[in-house]
DNA sequence: AAGACCGTGTCGACGCGTTGTGACGGATTC
DNA sequence: GAATCCGTCACAACGCGTCGACACGGTCTT
């Protein structure tokens, strides 16, 4: 109830130290291991909702450990469903880990802000928290999740990684407002809503983006609140 | 609400004092000791929603009394679940595992800052409170926290941001009478009532938004006091 | 390697909804 | 009947959202 588990796996004691820290400051159970081997361990008996996993580890790279999450032996289910996130070493170009990382559902590159990493975090578990649908649909709206491919009646839309980024936080929950600070940090990665008119900004180029023909809009504003998906017909 | 109850357990007499006032500003109700023996029997006897726990005490360590609370001695339930915020020694890093560990809710170091302390409070006492139901509802008024759409008999109504927080603090406890200042306090953060005209202003816009028909009115004066939601179907 | 191009964040002008206030009259209490 | 308190209205100021313009930086082309 306090908040989902995380398992952080990290061999530099500062980083671990100051992860514990604000994870648990921010709602989060924390669990942390310094080796690949009790991670593994760890993430079995612990069940973590959620594994943080450094690239660079005394016994064996993260990249392997993931991987063994992945497999799954015998009789531990649980590993191949587990979500991870892999942290990158540090000065290493994020590229690497794209060519590396293997069944993990984001990654990151050290060093990193900590707001971006929470905000990757809730999203990766929100994901988890349900089988997530392949495509999503509101009104004549299609998002195809693989092929991040956006279709407004059977059209075509090309969208930024931003403005997606940005449909797709409020289509995962059409017609419920979100307020501007929930998008800024999901989007984002910001904790707080400064002076900054970059998502009104974003919101616009979305709402034209989609604007098809004489149709009431897709992206509502609600006054003094955030946005929300119009998913009504009328 | 009337504010939640308080505990607050502190051995220091200023910052007693200094909590007791600020927390009764901010609409709490505060019930105090400096003895972790009395606080013992004080949460027994009235039953605070939420204890402030002082990791240095007189008589027993701040951890002590948190352990005796989540023990729960025969015949005292309430114990058990009562939320506990512990607070550490003055320059005292936090340790959290010892805390935790006892079973406390949250952590804060001294010196701390006032606001924070109220926000891990009303942090705390959310989550003990439970989920929020999705929507509230009375008589032929609903309203859809997470769409933020209120209808009058399934037609929606509009509604401004106050004129909504306003509604929705009414409907989290229907036909209870709220006071001005607490309405005030709760929809738009004033400490103090002055002579302003802005809450009657805001009742009564809303007032005639909701009126469908010839229905007995949903916003109602309590002369002298403040307002309530009807409920009663008469 | 230089230039074109695109994505992104910021700024500012503009327009509109919202919000607080004071006035006035009606209601309520004592 | 006097003193408050309240309902409502109109209005002005303000806050907020919109959207075009622009600058910066990274990427792709040639």
């Amino acid at each position: 109830m306090a908040g989902e588990a995380v398992l952080v796996v990290e061999q530099e004691e500062p980083v671990r130290a100051f992860l514990e820290q604000q994870l648990t400051d921010d709602g989060f159970e924390v669990l942390s291991t310094d080796a690949g081997g009790k991670a593994l361990e760890l993430v079995e008996s612990a069940r973590p909702d959620l594994v943080l996993l450094d690239a660079v580890l005394p016994d064996s790279s993260g990249f392997e450990v993931c991987s063994r999450l992945r497999e799954g032996e015998p009789g531990r289910a649980w590993n191949r469903d587990v979500p991870v996130i892999m942290v990158s070493a540090r000065g290493e170009p994020i590229d690497r880990l794209r060519g590396f990382a293997r069944g993990c559902d984001d990654y990151l590159a050290k060093p990193f802000l900590y707001e971006e990493l929470v905000a990757r975090m809730r999203a990766v578990l929100r994901r988890a928290a349900g089988p997530r649908p392949a495509t999503l649909a509101v009104r004549d709206l299609s998002i195809d999740l693989a092929s991040r491919t956006v279709r407004v009646a059977g059209e075509r839309v090309q969208l930024s990684a931003k403005e997606y980024a940005l449909l797709v936080a409020l289509a995962e929950d059409p017609e419920r407002v979100f307020r501007k600070e929930e998008l800024l940090r999901d989007v984002w990665g910001f904790r707080s809503l400064g002076r900054t008119r970059t998502l009104d900004s974003h919101a616009s180029r979305l709402r034209r983006k989609l604007a098809n023909g004489s149709e009431p809009t897709y992206v509502l504003n609600v006054w003094g609140v955030g946005y929300r998906l119009v998913a009504s017909a009328a």
